[in-house]
Formats: C-alpha cells, structure tokens, sequence
RNA sequence: UCCUGAGUAGCUCAGCUGGUUAGAGCAUCUGACUGUUAAUCAGAGGGUCGGGGGUUCAAGUCCCUCCUCAGGAGCCA
C-alpha cells in the first residue's frame, strides 16, 4: 500500500494541479477581507498561494471559519486550483472547505519593519519569512552543491571529531569542557588534522561539520558555531589545490543559479554579478598584494602602546585585515586567490615555499561584493623535521602531536587542503549583510538564545 | 577585549533650551466593502519613557552608575 504522505500536495507544485482540487496544510502568512471576500496567503514551506474564498461558494461555517484565521494559523484547505494573472506565482486557489488545526493569537512579527534585536529574539519564528525561507533554501543547495561536487569526483566523506584533546592550530581560542576523568577536552575549531589523516588513508576527502571558535568577534561575518567543509588530498600540490577551490565555488554558484532562481529574486539578488563567476579566478601572490597596497597607498592600521597608527607603505611581513582585503577586491568581479603569506602570520603546518623560505604554501580565497574570505588552505608539511621544528617554535604540546607526526614517519607525501566556511559562501551568493542571517539558529558573541 | 552609538505602546520611531494630561504609523479588537496581496475607511483599547541613584519648584529630557543591544577593530571560515 502506498504510503499516505506521498499523496500530499504542495504548494511549489501547484502548476501540476490547474483546474482541479487539492489539498492544502500550511499556515497562515496573511489575510486580508473585503466584504463577502476573504483573501488567505497560505504558506506550507515549499511556497506561498493565495486562496480565496467567495461567501457564495461556500457553507456559511467555511466562511466564519476563514474569517476567524489570524496571522501563523495552521489550516487544511480544500480547494481548486486556478490560473489568475494577478497572482504573483500565477496560481490561486478557491477555497471550498477550511479545517482549522490552530488558531494563532498576537503572532510577535508583523509584515511591517523590524528591528534585527527584536528579530534575533525571536529567531524561530523569524525563519518563516519569505526572505529567511529564500536564504534557507539557498543554504541546503549550497550543502547539496558541496557535497554533490566531491561525492561525484572520487572524494569520500569522512568526518573529524568534534571532542579533541587540544588545539588544532593552537592561535584561536576554544571552548572547553569536560571529559570524563581525563580531564578537558575542547570543541573542534578545524577537522582539518584529522582530515590529513583520512587522506592518507582513502585519497581524496572531506569533512563537513561544525567548527567552534571561542574568539570574541563581534562583526557581520563571524559566528562562534558555524559549519565548513574539508577537503584534503594525497598528493595535490598548492596548484592543485587552487585549481579545486576554484572548480568547485563554480559548481556551487551554477548549482544555485540552476535551482533557485525564484529565491534570489525574492532576496534581490544581482544575478548577472553571479552569472559572471567563472574560472580563471583572479589570482595574486602575497608579495604582488603588498606591492599592489604600497602603490596604492593602502595603510596598515595598528595598534601600537593603546594608540592607532597608519603606517605607510604596507610593511611586507604584516597580515592583511578587512580593509586590506576589501581595497584589494575593489577592483576584482570575481574571486581572487592570494598565495604564498608571510611564514610567520600562518599556521604551524604549512608547507615552506622551497623557492622562498620566507614564505609558506598556503592560499585565501577572498570573494568579490564584500564576501570577504571564504577558503583558506594550504600545502601541508609533510617533512617531519621541520614540522616538528614549527610544533616547537609555536610551543604547542609535542606529546599531542605524536600521531600527527606519525603521518610524516610512515608514507608521507605533498597533500593540501582547504576550508570552505559555508555560512561565508551562502551569505556572498544570497547577498545577506549579515551572517547571522544565513544559519538557522545562530551562536554568536552576545546570543546563545533561541 | 577595545572604540562608537542606541534603549519611549506589541513593533518602527518622533518628542526642541527641563515646563500642563507623553505622540504618530503599523499591529490588535469592533464595524463597512466581490479583487485585496504592506488594502482602504470609521471607531476603541494599549505606556513603570531599560534599572537604580542624584540635581531641581518641576526630569522622557541634565548628571552618576549598572544592565541590555547594535556597528566597527583585532582574530579568522
């Protein structure tokens, strides 16, 4: 027997259905009345209809009933699906039975304008806005995107742990609690570690997973819980790790231009500025940047015994900020990726550049529109000397890298990898100002609730 | 953590140099309307002006302090 819930209907099917009779569950997005008319926006989360119900096509119940609906009230409609010019989606429905699940009272946000506080407060109800619905459906195809693009191209997933004995990459702060008897274990910030360990074992993988940061940033951009994808594979060099950042923002972006068109119009998205993402990306050294920001008289700005200064021109040597990054991409309609950083402003186990010591193999992939960051990766170190030269220098525990070493000790090889920060990517291609606005339930500095 | 700014009705805000009973729009409730989609029209209810302390004949307004929130910086995905 089939099963019942396969013969539901939903709204974003409605084409399917003209001129006959559905079955509608969903709620009450708005309602107006005018006289012997009730106008119902029903929403049931795959889209929005309105359903109209005329006194005189139905039973005097059915229309108190329509009358009696409020914002957020949970109805089962029956009705027939026409085509009308003036609705937005080009169908509507006319209502000839209503069944009343809840009546909803003093629903907290109204179609008109609110503060993010009071938004942010009520998060999950805020998710049922058509704009927060958009943003969400963008999310799961971007996963999709992601996880589509590795699992058809020889890459298997394989997930780090979220408990760990110590830090990852020893810089950020962690949030800490406790294991059993064996003291502390901390909240993963990166599964790339582990993700090198995997690679060594299946070739080409990725990890997809939370990441938690217990720094106290307070922007538009960071989050202290949010999701990234890892890839790490045997045997690509920096090159190839470029070459896969770059294919695979590509396939994410045509995946989303391919599957929701109807949702970046909602979000007003410019399609053409996406529509323009193709590979080659723009791609410049560490040292072309700098030398880019000294001619254009881009200062570093510095905290120097409580005081700010600029200095100028940009000292070689110094990590790029925001406002480094933002003038540099000013001039860029499609990513750039710049390599090859300064040793000492990057992570202990990145590769040294054989053609220039001073600098390490790794790469930022910086978006266009402000997107900001969005991958960071590296050639690893595979030599186990000079890593364990780095581990020392950085004074990180040495007994909790054994196993780390380990993979420098039997069959090391060149790998990379990189970090892909998913709620950075859906906030670039949605255009949301904010990140907050682009994960479900967002943990930031000041907000653990709902 | 540092810098800057904000807190007045359920929401978004106005409120002058301190001065009578603190206002508007939306939302809510009642009524009218067969085409509304941020409907319109008529009417009604709705306030510990973030908390505490102080100055003053008089404080939403000035001072002190605490709390909450937002934006930016650093750090990073």
């Amino acid at each position: 027997m089939e099963s019942r819930y396969k013969s539901f209907h939903y709204i974003e099917d409605l084409s399917k259905y003209a001129n006959s009779d559905v079955i509608l569950r969903g709620w009450v997005a708005n309602k107006t009345e005018k006289g012997k008319l009730v106008f119902i926006q029903l929403r049931d989360g795959t889209g929005t209809v309105q359903c109209v119900t005329f006194k005189g096509n139905v039973s005097e119940e059915v229309f108190a009933n329509a009358k009696k609906l409020t914002q957020e009230s949970a109805v089962k409609i029956i009705g027939s699906v026409r085509a009308d010019e003036r609705a937005p989606s080009g169908f509507e429905v006319d209502v000839k039975e209503i069944e009343i699940y809840h009546i909803s009272t003093d629903y907290p946000i109204t179609p008109k304008d609110h503060g993010d506080a009071f938004l942010m407060e009520h998060r999950h109800l805020w998710l049922r806005s058509s704009r927060q619905h958009a943003i969400m459906r963008v999310r799961a195809s971007v996963i999709k995107a992601i996880k589509d693009y590795f699992d058809s191209n020889g890459f298997k997933q394989m997930d780090s742990p979220m408990l760990t004995p110590s830090a990852c990459e020893g810089t950020s702060t962690l949030f800490e609690t406790k294991y059993f008897d064996m003291g502390s274990a901390y909240l993963s910030q990166s599964g790339q570690l582990y993700a090198e360990a995997s690679a060594m074992a299946l070739g080409r993988v990725y990890t997809f997973g939370p990441a938690f940061r217990a720094e106290l940033s307070k922007t538009r951009k960071h989050l202290t819980e949010f999701w990234m994808v890892e890839p790490e594979m045997a045997f690509f060099d920096l090159n190839d790790d470029m070459d896969l950042a770059e294919d695979l923002v590509v396939y994410i972006v045509e995946y989303v231009l391919k599957t929701n068109r109807k949702e970046l119009e909602i979000l007003e998205r410019d399609i053409s500025k996406l529509e323009a993402i193709k590979r080659p990306f723009y791609r410049l050294s560490y040292d072309e940047a700098v030398k880019w920001l000294q001619d254009n008289k881009i200062p570093l700005k510095k905290k120097v015994d409580g005081k700010e200064v600029e200095i100028l021109p940009f000292p070689w040597g110094e990590d790029f900020g925001s406002p480094q990054e933002e003038a540099i991409m000013e001039q860029f309609d499609k990513p750039c990726i710049i390599h090859r950083y300064p040793a000492e402003v990057k992570a202990f186990y990145m590769k040294r550049d054989p053609d220039n010591e001073k600098v390490v193999l790794a790469m930022d992939m910086l978006a266009p529109e402000k997107g900001g960051e969005i991958i960071g990766g590296s050639q690893r170190e595979d030599n186990e000397d000079l890593l364990l030269e780095r581990i020392r220098h950085e004074n990180l525990p040495e007994e909790d890298y054994q196993w780390y070493l380990d993979l420098r000790r039997f069959g090391s090889v060149p790998h990379s990898g990189f970090g892909m920060g998913v709620e950075r990517m859906v906030k670039w291609i949605t255009g949301a100002s904010h990140i907050r606005e682009v994960i479900p339930f967002p943990r930031m500095i000041y907000r653990i609730y709902p």
